[in-house]
DNA sequence: CTACAAAGTAGACGGTGACAACAAAGTTGG
DNA sequence: CCAACTTTGTTGTCACCGTCTACTTTGTAG
């Protein structure tokens, strides 16, 4: 069961079309932007017929929601990935949750903009509780902060929702050519900085 | 000349396509979206032919990027009329100008998107270089808080990128539904004062 | 007044997403 | 083992869209 399919031959059944087609439309979504994302193209590119994705996509919107959702849990491994890898210190580990998040968002442009686009249209439930583990992991990171005294208490929403506004806007002026990305991570660096100065507990 | 069509009056002329054109694509831009845009339903809507448009803008593209160019000049005077009403103080001046920006980029989310979309891309030029002028506002703000000595020298690029990448994100968020609309100008404010600590000379 | 340019019209082409009817290949129960 | 059923893919169609070409109408300048 689950056989690769061999070259040349060309079941009836292809085997594996759902994967097939998230895997081509994320490289489609990264070459040519959400745009160029065409059903019919993805078909053909997989020697299908033009109906086929619809079996496990009934709409296009369906395989955008499906591609946001995976690009949720892909960002939530990347960034427990980048805090496990650091030491118990505050700024340390935001600075490697910023440069991570920042990285995600600048080498996955149209999939963060189709992430944040489909979270919460109708329909898009299930990709907002994708969303939620990455929103989780910046709070819970922002309360260790409070706790160690580095930065103000109170108010958690507004200190973390501040420093992520500033990591996403620096992905979009990167993303929009505003910026060369060669200074992504200088930018990250200093805006964390900044963010603990000016956050820290008046002395 | 330029008579305002009368009701009834059908001639062949329409005599303003392309200002309603462009008037009724940034409603149109406004309410569905860039993807709710079609030239064949603006047409349909401004009761002339399908290929009428063609005279006026050569390519979808082009009414695109007039509503981009369109768009920066308004960005252009809102910032400046925000600046205009202020006293000298730089604080109150960045608080202003944040203010209006975010502002402005929440209630045309949209055009907004399209604005630093067509500005990076071929022939984008005319877009670029009405871009400029709110770039150049916000560094000779940046300018003047170290001049006033709100602001430490030196790098007046970085800090004013960091700020505007603030700004930029917390409309991100607002206008992905991540924050409600009415924390906005709440947020802002709190991320100017953060900013000028964190950006203030060491003592 | 006539030639020409500008602005709008009509029709066609290829591409796309959606839908319906049908066919092939697994799967399951007797 | 085979017949019903479900899953998956195919073919054909429809409406819509952006673009292009050829044509018509209108305004204008020589």
């Amino acid at each position: 069961m689950c056989r690769v399919p061999e070259t040349g031959e060309r079941p009836y059944h292809h085997g594996h079309l759902r994967a097939g087609l998230l895997q081509a439309a994320e490289r489609r979504l990264r070459e040519d932007g959400v745009d160029g994302l065409s059903l019919r193209d993805l078909a053909r590119e997989l020697g299908v017929s033009h109906a086929a994705p619809r079996r496990h996509f009934p709409d296009r919107r369906a395989l955008l929601d499906a591609l946001a959702e995976t690009g949720f849990a892909r960002l939530d491994t990347v960034l427990r990935a980048a805090l496990a890898d650091t030491a118990d210190d505050f700024a340390v580990r935001l600075q490697a949750v910023a440069t991570a998040y920042t990285r995600f968002a600048t080498e996955n442009a149209a999939l963060l903009e189709l992430m944040f686009r489909s979270k919460h249209r109708p329909g898009g439930e299930r990709v907002a509780r994708a969303a939620e583990g990455a929103f989780a992991l910046v709070n819970e990171l922002i309360v260790q902060g409070q706790a160690e005294g580095a930065l103000q208490a109170g108010e958690p929403e507004q200190a973390g929702l501040i420093l992520f506004a500033t990591l996403q806007g620096i992905a979009a002026l990167v993303n929009g050519d505003v910026v060369p990305p060669e200074m992504r991570d200088g930018l990250v660096e200093t805006a964390t900085e900044q963010f603990l100065r000016g956050a820290r507990p008046l002395p």
